[in-house]
Parts: C-alpha cells; sequence; structure tokens
RNA sequence: GGCCUCGUGGUGGAAUUGGUAGACACAAAGGACUUAAAAUCCUUGCCCAUUUGGGAGUGCCGGUUCGAGUCCGGCCGAGGCUACCA
C-alpha cells in the first residue's frame, strides 16, 4: 500500500464530489440561523494572487466552521467586471473589453475552484452582464427622482494619464490612486450622488457597529469630519466695489471670537473671484499663490474692505484673500484670531496685524496674574506669544461679556448673544463632499440619463432598461470613451420623440461594488432583489477584505444601503454586520548587480546570502507587500500544483494573526507540506495497517488532549485567531505521534481520535478531512457532519502548581484539583529547593491562588 | 502637526480577569537511521557552572502590587491613516 498522500488525486476529488453533490448550494431555510460570510469580490485582471488566496482562505473557514455548527450558510462569489484595465487590454490586444474579461473570469474561476472553497457557484455574477447593471441604472433613476442624484459643473480631479475624472478619494497626495500621475484640476459637468445628506446617520450608526474593527470606524469618522461650531456673518462696512454685503465664516471656536483681527477669504470664494475680475492685483495675486506652498509661506493680499465687528462697538477688522483659506471646507472663509491659531499668528506676524489674547492659561483668577501672562506674550512686538500660538485650556480674558468663563461655557454664550444679534448661529459642519460618479470611459455601466434639444435631463424610461454598452468595432484610443462610439449617443426624447443625446458618462466602478452583496440574495431575479432574499440573507454577518477599503466601498455601501432603504426597496440599515481586514501577504525582495528586481523562483539561497542560477550574487532587499512591480510575487497556481490547496491554506493560516500581514517564506510553505502528509502518515501507520497494540497507558491524556483541542480550536475560530488554532492542531497531532510512536493507545481509541481530528481539519484543510473521514468508514461528507463537541469535562485530577518566593517561581508542585492553602503551604515547605531557600528566613505572609500559584513573602 | 496601532529569542508569533514568559512553527547546530542522499525522528537553544544548579531577561526609566509582557506616568523607536479642516 503506498502511503504516500497524493494530493492531486485526492483534491481533484473531492472538488468533483462537492460540486456533484451541491454541498454548497444554499436556500432559504428558515428553521436553521442564517450565516452569510462574504469576502470582497475580485476584479478579474486575470489571475488570483495571494491576497485573493489568503482574503478566501479565511473566508471559507469561516464557512465551512458556521456550517458545520448547523448554521445555514451563504457563501456567495462573483466579479467586480467593470474597470480600466479591460479597457488598457483591449488596446493592447485589439480585444473587446468584454471578451478579455468574461476570459479572465474563466481562467480565475477555474483557479478558485483549485482551491476548494465552499462557494455556492450557482449565485455567480458578474457586474459586467447587462442582466446586473440594469438595476443599478434602475437605482439611479431612483436616486435622480428622490433628488439624490444631480449634476453640477465642477472643478474635478483629472488624471492625464488616464484620461478620467476621479473621486476625491481616489487622488492620494495629489496623484491618481491607479496612474500615480500628478492630478490636474478641470472643470466639467458631472454627476453627484448626495451622499452628504447622510453625514450624521453614516457617522452615528458607525458606533453601533461593534463587530467593526476600531481602525477602520476611526478612519470613517475621521473621514466624514463632523465639527460643531457657528456661522457668523461679518458685515461689511465699505461694499461699494461689491455686490455682496455679508461675509459668513465658519469657526469651531466661536468663544475667541474677541480675539480676531481679520478676515481671511479662499482665493476662490466668490468675493475673490469678483474682485479678481475688477482689480489686476488681486487677480496676479491669485496666480501667484497657485506655485506656492501654502504649508510653507503664508501669503495675504489686503482687499481693502473692512468689517464690522459683532459685538465690539465702532471696531472693524481688515479682509484679506488668504492662500492658507480652503474653499472646500466651511464657507471658504475664516476670521482669524492670531492669538490661539498658529496659522493665524504666522499670518499675523508676517502682515504686522495685531494680536489680542483671549484665552488665559492662568489657573489662579487674581486679574494681575492674567495682565501679567498677557504682558508677557505681547512682549517682544516683532514676535507676539513668542511665535507659538497658545491652543490650550483656559479661561476668557480681553472679551466683554465673556471674561472669566471656561471655553465651553463661552462658546455657548456666544451662540445665544450671535443668533440674539442676528449675526450668526450654531453649525455643524462635515468634510464629507458629495459621491462625484461621472467618468469618461468605456468600459462602465452607461449612465441613464438622455439629453434633450432644449437642454433639459429626461432619465430613460424604465422598460427601455438596461442601456446597453454597444459593440465596438474596433479598439484604438478614440474608443475608450463611450462618447467615442459612432452613433452611440444618437436616441429620441422618450417623451416628445424628437432627437436627443445620450449621457456618454460611466459610472464610478464603486457603484457595482456598493449593491453586489444584495444582488447574491437573488441573483437570477427580474428584480434587483426580492425582499424576502434581503429579509432573511441581510445584513452580511462576515466580511472579509482588505483595509485599503477602508474608506471608499465600505461607506460608499453603507451610503447605498440607506438610500435604498429610503428609497423603499428594503428596511435595513447598515448592509455589514461584522468586518475582518486581513494585512497584506509579503515577500523578500531581490535585486541583481544591475540594479534590476528578480522574481523569487530565479533567486536560491546560498551560505547565508543569495545568489541567480549562474551564481551570481543577489542582494536581498526589505521584505515588501508582493508586486508585480518588485516581481516579489509567487504564484499561486504553482503553488497548488506543486504542494496542493490544503498546504497553500494551511501555510495562509499559519503563524501570522490574520489582520498582520504575513510574510510569505519558501520554508514556510514546505513546512505546511511536511505537516500534511505527516498526518496522513501516522493515520497510515495507526489506523489503516496492521498496528496492533492493546496498551491503554496513554489513552487518557490524549482524551484531555483532544478534549481540550476541541475547545480551543473553537474559541480561537470564533475570536479570528486562525493562528492560534493551528497551533492547537500541531500540538494535537505531536500528541498523537508521541502516542503511536510508544504504542501507548490501543487501536479502536486512535481511530476515534482520528475521527474528531479529520472533522476539526475540516476548515482549514477540507480535501485531507474528507479523505481522513472516507477512510475511517464514513460515506457521508465531513463538512456536513456538526463540528466535535467536547465530552463531558471529567473532573480535573491533578494540578500543577508553581511556589513563588517573593514572586519569583522555585518549584513547581503536583497536586489534587482544588487542594486546600494548608496542604499546599506544608508540602511547599517540605520541599528540599524551598527549604534551602528559605533557610534563616522568616515569612511575613503567603498568598495563595487554587490551583495556580503559592507565594511566600519573607 | 493631528489621530490610531504596536515594541517579547536568530525569525513569525503564544501567554485567560495581573499568577509557571517564550506554546506552536520556521531557521540554525549536533545526533540517529542510510553505502550515500532525500525523507523521517531525537536533542540543543541567553549568561555562569563539568553535572545537580544558579543568574539575567518581554524597547528604556520610574511607579502601583505579595506578584507586571499585561496596570499607571515619562521617554525612545517602528508602522498605519490623515494632513492648512478654521
Amino acid at each position: 500500500m503506498s502511503s504516500r498522500y497524493n494530493h492531486k488525486k485526492v483534491e481533484a476529488f473531492w472538488q468533483q464530489k462537492w460540486a456533484e453533490s451541491k454541498t454548497f448550494q444554499t436556500t432559504i431555510n428558515k428553521n436553521k440561523n442564517k450565516f452569510y460570510v462574504l469576502e470582497m469580490f475580485p476584479y478579474p485582471s486575470g489571475k488570483i494572487h495571494m491576497g485573493h488566496v489568503r482574503n478566501y482562505t479565511l473566508g471559507d473557514v469561516v464557512a465551512r466552521y458556521k456550517k458545520m455548527n448547523g448554521f445555514n450558510v451563504l457563501h456567495p462569489m462573483g466579479w467586480d467586471a467593470f474597470g480600466l484595465p479591460a479597457e488598457n487590454a483591449a488596446l493592447t490586444e485589439k480585444k473587446h473589453p468584454e471578451k478579455w474579461t468574461y476570459q479572465n473570469i474563466k481562467t480565475m474561476k477555474d483557479q478558485l475552484l483549485k482551491m476548494g472553497l465552499s462557494l455556492d457557484w450557482d449565485r455567480e455574477i458578474a457586474t459586467c452582464h447587462p442582466e446586473y447593471y440594469r438595476h443599478e441604472q434602475k437605482f439611479f433613476i431612483d436616486m435622480f427622482n428622490a433628488g439624490l442624484a444631480y449634476k453640477k459643473e465642477s472643478e474635478v480631479n483629472w488624471d492625464p494619464v488616464d484620461k478620467t475624472v476621479l473621486a476625491n478619494e481616489q487622488v492620494i497626495d495629489g496623484k491618481g490612486w491607479r496612474s500615480g500621475a500628478i492630478v490636474e484640476k478641470k472643470k466639467l459637468s458631472q454627476w453627484f450622488l448626495k451622499i452628504s445628506k447622510y453625514s450624521e446617520e453614516l457617522l452615528s450608526d458607525l458606533y453601533k457597529l461593534d463587530s467593526w474593527p476600531n481602525k477602520v470606524k476611526t478612519m470613517q469618522s475621521n473621514w466624514i469630519g463632523k465639527s460643531v461650531g457657528a456661522e457668523i456673518n461679518f458685515e461689511i462696512t465699505n461694499s461699494k466695489k461689491i455686490s455682496t454685503k455679508k461675509i459668513k465664516v465658519f469657526t469651531t471656536r466661536p468663544d475667541t471670537i474677541f480675539g480676531a483681527t481679520f478676515i481671511a477669504l479662499s482665493s476662490e470664494h466668490e468675493i475673490s473671484i469678483e474682485l479678481s475680475k475688477k482689480e489686476k492685483s488681486v487677480s496676479n495675486f491669485i496666480k501667484e499663490c497657485e506655485n506656492l506652498d501654502s504649508e510653507k509661506i503664508k501669503n495675504g493680499y489686503d482687499t481693502g474692505l473692512k468689517v464690522r465687528h459683532p459685538f465690539i462697538e465702532n471696531k472693524t477688522i481688515p479682509v484679506y484673500i488668504a492662500n492658507f483659506v480652503l474653499m472646500e471646507y466651511g464657507l471658504g472663509a475664516i476670521f482669524g484670531c492670531p492669538a490661539h491659531d498658529q496659522r493665524d499668528l504666522d499670518f499675523s506676524i508676517k502682515y504686522d496685524l495685531p494680536v489680542i489674547p483671549v484665552i488665559s492659561p492662568v489657573l489662579d483668577e487674581s486679574k494681575s496674574d492674567e495682565n501679567k501672562w498677557c504682558a508677557e506674550q505681547l512682549k517682544n512686538k516683532k514676535n507676539p506669544m513668542n511665535g507659538r500660538a497658545y491652543v490650550g485650556e483656559g479661561h476668557l480674558i480681553n472679551s466683554g461679556f465673556l471674561n472669566g468663563k471656561n471655553i465651553e461655557e463661552a462658546s455657548l454664550i456666544v451662540l445665544q448673544e450671535l443668533s440674539r444679534v442676528g449675526a450668526g448661529n450654531k453649525k455643524t459642519n462635515y468634510k464629507l463632499r458629495d459621491w462625484g460618479i461621472s467618468r469618461q470611459r468605456f468600459w462602465g455601466c452607461p449612465i441613464p440619463i438622455i439629453y434633450r434639444e432644449d437642454g433639459t435631463i429626461v432619465p430613460v424610461n424604465e422598460d427601455e432598461l438596461p442601456v446597453k454598452l454597444p459593440e465596438a468595432k474596433s479598439f484604438d484610443e478614440s474608443a475608450t470613451a463611450l462618447k467615442n462610439i459612432d452613433g452611440w449617443k444618437e436616441t429620441k426624447c422618450p417623451k416628445t420623440g424628437k432627437k436627443a443625446f445620450r449621457e456618454t458618462d460611466t459610472f464610478d466602478t464603486f457603484f457595482e461594488s456598493s449593491w453586489y452583496y444584495f444582488r447574491y440574495c437573488s441573483p437570477r431575479s427580474n428584480k434587483p432583489f426580492e425582499k424576502k432574499d434581503i429579509d432573511y440573507w441581510l445584513p452580511v454577518d462576515q466580511y472579509i477584505g482588505g483595509i485599503e477599503h477602508a474608506i471608499l466601498h465600505l461607506l460608499y455601501s453603507r451610503f447605498f444601503t440607506k438610500a435604498l432603504r429610503d428609497l423603499g426597496y428594503f428596511d435595513l440599515n447598515e448592509p455589514f454586520k461584522g468586518l475582518f481586514t486581513q494585512g497584506m501577504v509579503t515577500h523578500q525582495t531581490y535585486k541583481n548587480s544591475n540594479n534590476e528586481w528578480l522574481e523569487p523562483k530565479d533567486v536560491k539561497a546560498f551560505n547565508n546570502s543569495y545568489v541567480d542560477f549562474n551564481n551570481n550574487v543577489v542582494e536581498a532587499g526589505k521584505v515588501e507587500k508582493m508586486s508585480k512591480s518588485k516581481k516579489n510575487v509567487v504564484d499561486p497556481n504553482d503553488i497548488i500544483d506543486l504542494y496542493g490547496a490544503d498546504t497553500a491554506r494551511w501555510f495562509m493560516l499559519s503563524d501570522s494573526p490574520p489582520e498582520r500581514d504575513l510574510e510569505w517564506t519558501e520554508s514556510g510553505i514546505a513546512g505546511s507540506f511536511k505537516f500534511i502528509n505527516k498526518v496522513w502518515e501516522l493515520l497510515q501507520k495507526s489506523v489503516l495497517e496492521n498496528y496492533k497494540h492493546d496498551n491503554k497507558n496513554g489513552e487518557s491524556q490524549l482524551d484531555e488532549k483532544i478534549n481540550t483541542t476541541i475547545n480551543q480550536i473553537t474559541k480561537n475560530i470564533e475570536s479570528f485567531h486562525f493562528n492560534k488554532s493551528i497551533a492547537n492542531l500541531y500540538e494535537l497531532i505531536n500528541l498523537i505521534q508521541k502516542n503511536i510512536k510508544e504504542k501507548s493507545c490501543s487501536k479502536e481509541f486512535l481511530k476515534n481520535i482520528f475521527k474528531k481530528t479529520a472533522l476539526l481539519l475540516q476548515p482549514f484543510t477540507p480535501h485531507l478531512s474528507e479523505e481522513m473521514w472516507k477512510r475511517l468508514d464514513n460515506s457521508n461528507l465531513a463538512v456536513n457532519e456538526s463540528w466535535p463537541k467536547p465530552l463531558e469535562l471529567k473532573e480535573k485530577k491533578y494540578c500543577k502548581i508553581a511556589i513563588q518566593i517573593n514572586g519569583k517561581t522555585r518549584e513547581i508542585l503536583e497536586f489534587d484539583f482544588d487542594e486546600g492553602e494548608k496542604v499546599v503551604g506544608e508540602s511547599a515547605l517540605a520541599n528540599i529547593k524551598i527549604a534551602k531557600i528559605l533557610k534563616d528566613k522568616k515569612i511575613k505572609r503567603t498568598i495563595f491562588v487554587p490551583n495556580k500559584v503559592l507565594n511566600i513573602v519573607s
């Protein structure tokens, strides 16, 4: 009998078996608790990579484990199939993006099948399919009719390489998130979704998501950027040269109003624009600022305008245009309080504006101390506050009716006074901007809008959906945007029948991924989804994906859920109940002497260093995320072919906690391979071959071990500590091995142990698990079995107690479980080692923790 | 600059509400088996001592405690996110 484990044969066999028996096909079953496991669906770029392998392995552990625990598990898969790479490939390969995409889907699906994932493939979807995107066109029309989608001329982020508009979130450090090109500003008419309407709800509901990582919640919370403050109207006293009479500013520090010494406007503020049209010096200034790093150099222009202070009679303050004021935040106008804001202070020093301290840190309430502090701050006329604004706690000074109050009290009083005199009101501001969804592309979902000859806009009639993408004949540069496709945009107005034009922009691809998890519930329905399916399956119980989607995808999906709820589709508030963000898969990088990156498979270890296959020296670089550009990638295909899916899965789960980065090493994967084979050999040697021993010495210990292992693995899976589950299994197998070697268990006993072990392995190495299960005389599938329960915990007989002297462990003694302090203390003192140390010492006290510690203090 | 996370052997990482630090794995060294290799198995793992044994020890300094990797204060370092947000 060949004892070698044939992973290729075994894995193919069970994959086919699962497929034939529709093991993972799921339907609604109200007698069972449901569990919806979802991994972020992949973009079909060509091949799966290790990031996918890790992501889907994590999800599969959860899915199989939950299934074995009696849940009705929904575990679907699909394709995020629209996007730029398809167009790029179309250009280079002269192939329709659709053809390219479906080919990739086929390849990648084959690869995923080889991983042995417990997926319900009957629910597979591809977002580029008209039967998928027709529904989101309907959503858009609903949103348009409800005022949630609108068109606006706006300055957009233009990526000159990808030739498209980017959302704010897609601009990282001023560069396009995909191309890395420096983003330019361009004015275009764009479609927006009113996510800002949901700012408050998106923020407050965040705190109800207690199975989300705090990190993600913090990131979203910062992105929404709520700040509470005031809007204050400043009346312009010399407004002859402009059309406005007031300047409205936003502040979070209304308490510092008496310290206001100037107003600063953004260069894009309407007053700045109006002035720049009239005065050359203004437009020159604005131009000058464009080429300036405003974080280093604060630049201002005195407009000559003055505004009245709302609370100080006859006091006016000057109005500047300043390069550090952002139009995108608040109202594009601020009041400057140099004493308590560093930027304002830098600005004031440069333009010699007065500085009035209004918050004193002096806690003593005597006036003289305040005055002393204040004088100290202003002592150096050239460098007030010693150049450092005071932003700490304190109480109000130099502030009329606010004097003596703390910051919080003063803010409240100012707000009351402002509304009493009609000069302002309380205001909450959010950083979150509306979501710009227009993209000037070809391979995306067409926006279902028609422009009539009179310039008005109508949505496409719903019975004419979907607006399908055209069959493009050839693919060259000009054909990567819908507007360039001959004859596609010409249409007729659905109401008048007159000549009209289609919208040629497509949706941002985050549109598709914002609702795909709903579609999985009713993947073949004529409607986007059946309400009864959503009611049963949603929310997603466990969502797993990369941290890179912490803001974009997850925030858009939460918004979509709330918007669809308000459009009457269902009653759901949040789509993802549990979220887990996995770490990256990393690998050492290598460079040759020409400074070129090398692939790991072209490098070998040699005498504590590395060489290539011509024995040239290779320099080992940093361990970094696997990426094509640095060539530090390992192809999952090769790994599965060589070692099998179980080995790859096992390695993905070993060692590193799932939320941290996992370093791929050749020795690590080899180690996993050894483990799989070791388990198989042990089964062969003991249960499947002639092993005859009636010695039972090891049985009670092994019995206890399997019980604790079941408990620990269960706990560790529930808490996503898969690396610890793996360690639990190693320990178990090591003990089984020891007993087989020492021949200290009967064959029947070992058979039972192996049965439980096979089931415990099921979530991690499902093929090996099934094969073991079958060889142990079972005709059904292991994955359909119940998760092992520990036996009734026999009362523990013994315990080991650490004997400490002054907190330092000196000896470990064994006692009956729950032995009292008296007996433990006596045995401890009788112990030679302890007695030796305690000689000549007086025992002051002892601390006893039952079954754990006896600490003797001397 | 702000917010967040984290510092444990050669490496990845374990350690329950403060209670036996280093589980488990990788790498390394030595050994067994073998004609040999591969595979497999065993042992070792910081310092001192031939052994029994003893000592130091979880980034650094201090504190609380019978007892601190774990709690508190300060410092140093790494990583992530965000960045003129008024």
